[in-house]
DNA sequence: CACGTTGTTGGCGCCTCGCCAATAGAGATT
DNA sequence: AATCTCTATTGGCGAGGCGCCAACAACGTG
């Protein structure tokens, strides 16, 4: 068989058994049932099994960005933001088992509820200290908002203190700012506004 | 030895190690013999590996929040939220090592890598479609806040998605406001900041 | 036709993990 | 004080996974 359709048939099944259970409750073994070849011929492509996995990943998340459309040439700052975020929804909803597989925790739902748990604790934090009134606080939507902040939060913080693109003080006034808009404007408009 | 004492002890170890490296370099062995006990002991206190690491993790994310201070009940809203970030950013500062290896990918640099760059590809498309001038693409403080964005769109669509606590049209809208004014007010603010 | 190259396989050795029988030591009971 | 029970602790066994390597086969080439 031509190399490059075997490494690429090896490629697809791993992608999908790495889908759907995370990188330590798969064995190689496994990935080689499932293409249909030897266990050894995985090493002889990819070496070890971690690479084997970081190319599968590579490739899932290589997905072609969606296609930007004309019209956006003359259209205001807000229709472009629209048809941005729409990319990012149509994205997600394109290959939706992908991104929550990569992302995050790697699919491990108790470690995914460990995280989660101190998240919460953040946002709870958050809450107490802006000091939102309790008609706000009973509000689920509220807390799925400032967990959205939350991560932008953490975000900044990895380029502060990983990338160093952003200093200390570039993401305390960025999240400040950001964090004062949504409560004064973002969250209530979303709040009153009607569902389509 | 007091079976509390012991462990709370061999917590510790473990902690000390998933720290520095992810789960899959950790062995057992290797957390016994650091603690000073056989190895079959682990599986004595807390069943599996797994149960271990989960159980270290939960330790070392179970911090206590900074404390709220007083003055808060009386001041504005951009004070609270100035503190709520203040509260945030010490939080960081003072275990980093911790929420660095508990968040993102566990502490893998090469697998770090690999999303990093998926996420700079939707920054690139971010960029692309709200139309970036070219000296504010120049800029890395640009993407840096982007990324930011990213992260807070990546963690609302998991509420979308996962949670439930947002629908797919309370997530476009809170991403749309809050992209107009990072892109109007919040990110040109932050660029013409002066450092202090 | 011989030969080197390369895809492919099965197997060997090492490591890790979960489990279990065996041990020792402390505290309780008589 | 002696015994007994309970439990913390250990070493070892078996299963499984991973990396590596020698052997085989198939195909093109001189």
């Amino acid at each position: 068989m031509d190399p490059d359709d075997r490494r690429q048939q090896i490629l697809a099944r791993a992608q999908t058994l790495f889908r759907e259970r995370p990188y330590g409750e798969v064995s190689n073994t496994e990935i080689a049932a499932a293409a249909g070849v030897s266990r050894g011929l995985l090493n002889h492509y990819f070496g070890t099994k971690r690479e084997l996995y970081l190319a599968a990943l590579a490739e899932m998340l290589d997905v072609p960005p969606v296609p930007v459309p004309e019209y956006v040439a003359g259209a205001s700052v807000r229709d472009r933001v629209c048809e941005s975020v729409n990319g990012w929804l149509q994205l997600l909803e394109d290959d939706q088992e992908t991104w929550l597989a990569a992302l995050g925790t790697g699919g491990d739902p108790e470690l995914e509820q460990v995280v989660d748990q101190a998240r919460e604790g953040i946002v709870d934090h958050i809450i107490e200290v802006v000091g939102l009134g309790p008609l706000a606080r009973s509000r689920p939507e509220v807390r799925g908002m400032l967990r959205g902040f939350s991560g932008m939060a953490e975000a900044t913080s990895a380029e502060w203190l990983k990338r160093g693109r952003l200093t200390r003080h570039q993401v305390h006034e960025f999240l400040e700012e950001t964090l004062v808009r949504l409560l004064e404007d973002v969250i209530p408009r979303v709040l009153d506004d009607p569902p389509p």
